[in-house]
DNA sequence: CCAAAAGTGTTACCACTACACCCATGA
DNA sequence: TCATGGGTGTAGTGGTAACACTTTTGG
């Protein structure tokens, strides 16, 4: 690709990895404690940084995508089969280079439902970890996963998102100490229950679940297609078709929070301008 | 690119690239035609694709950051300098790879202001193209200029990133053409004004700015951080104790369209969705 | 005075917050 | 019956879209 167009280059090839960070909610829902934010490390069996633990990762191919070889590369690691996965960030700098050699982590980040947790098996070189009781990390891999729950936290608002890290299905009282755990702010459940339902993303399966001993409360799925048909298909990245101008055919009307911007864009405009004089 | 044969193959280290998208506007305001998006293209003198047009880019070095890395590609290749450079996106996948080698690019894009675009000399290969007139590019280079256009326009929300667009001033009426130009939408500029004001973002440089021979405009400059003392500071993707949850201490609540989402999650969450079972 | 762009005021609407309230259930 | 979480109603608030309106300039 853009390989080529400069003359002057002739520079030793880089060497190119994918890491996964893997976020999931502790599997337990009760009196106990709020859930907290969970991730999976493995243990380093190599140098640098042998003994470590460390994102799971792994390298690419040439016949897979690049979401394919995380995908796989988590499998292969940690038997984890995330249902969110996502780029996050390419990694690079002269921090992360060794011997000369320009190294650079292509990262995605993946949300995986309690239920799937227990398909991790817990080995000598395979343990979950509580977001703020990580070990020390290899790499600069702690300040990859600062970044990855920065964006959660950051992209909650989506409903989506959030619904990944509870299962299948789910009641809204279980939904809601979701967004709870992550933003650390307490939602009034009122509220929080007509949102989301505005929101046309879920949909009452008619069963109902008892969680203590009081009242029964619906349980909900995740449709990410509402039964709305005047809405455009959602852009794919692959599906170049899918980017031309679209002009809001959903006839929501922009309102300030869109237009104030995320702080997602921000970090990565600050970023720059920290940087590139 | 024959490099590899296909025993070495599956060791073979990826070829990484930079490549930069940079977008501007057309240089002239007034009568003729609403701006429209341009872009330099460089004219590959190699194969593959010799002779055709393609992104900038470079490679990268064991000494640079990727997004420095990625400005001097752009500073070699095209002699401009823009004032917002961003990590767009990591492509690869079987259909970039090439003898068997995977290709990976990594995309910054970056916006220039009117003024900036005078420090690209044109040449028999460099040379701006309208954004709706582009020529047929080399490799997977026009699918990702529709995904950065797409980004754009999903993020022109953002004061900060319409306004690198124009120049360093401006009157409301320029910046309000901006956004037409890259929404396609007609925004009611009474509205704009206010908006734009209130997010406190511009600051009135005083001078005046007559452009036909109608009224004077005021002359507006955009200043990153409002004299507004109790927001704290704007998390920095090189410095990650600004990650740190941060519990929204400007006191905005958040508005519908923060929580409901932008495209641009979406965008990641399909993709992976049709693609990772 | 006219045309055209700059800039202001006014109203109606709609999404959201806050909080009071009712419902269903097991003990 | 009580306690507890599920679930609904409703008044008030604030941002914004729509559009009418005033101001300033050159011709």
């Amino acid at each position: 690709m853009g390989i080529g167009n400069v003359t002057e280059r002739r520079l030793a090839p880089p060497q190119v990895g994918i890491s996964v960070v893997i976020l999931a909610l502790a599997p337990d829902r009760g009196e106990a404690g709020r859930g907290r934010l969970w991730l999976p490390l493995v243990r380093r069996v190599r140098q640098p940084y042998l003994g470590m633990w460390a994102l799971p990762g792994g390298g690419l191919s040439a016949d897979r995508t690049l979401e394919s070889s995380a995908y796989k590369a988590l499998e292969s690691t940690t038997s984890l089969h995330p249902r969110y996965l996502e780029q996050l960030y390419t990694f690079g700098g002269p921090d992360r280079s060794r011997g000369g050699l320009p190294m650079v982590s292509i990262v995605y980040w993946a949300l995986v439902g309690q239920a799937e947790t227990r398909d991790l098996a817990e080995a000598d070189n395979v343990k979950w970890f509580p977001e703020d009781e990580l070990p020390e990390l290899a790499f600069d891999h702690r300040r990859i996963i600062d970044y990855a729950l920065w964006r959660l936290r950051n992209k909650i608002e989506y409903p989506d998102v959030a619904v990944r890290l509870v299962g299948e299905t789910f009641t809204l009282g279980q939904l809601h100490d979701v967004y709870e755990a992550i933003t650390g702010e307490s939602i009034d459940l009122a509220n929080f229950r007509r949102r989301i339902l505005a929101s046309g993303q879920l949909e009452d399966t008619g069963a109902k679940q008892r969680i203590g001993r009081h009242r029964p409360a619906a349980v909900y799925r995740y449709v990410s297609r509402p039964a709305d048909p005047d809405d455009g298909e959602r852009p794919d990245l692959w599906n170049p078709a899918q980017w031309a101008r679209s002009d809001r055919s959903d006839g929501t009307t922009r309102t300030a929070g869109e237009r104030a911007g995320n702080q997602d864009a921000r970090a990565h405009a600050d970023a720059l301008s920290a940087l590139a004089r």
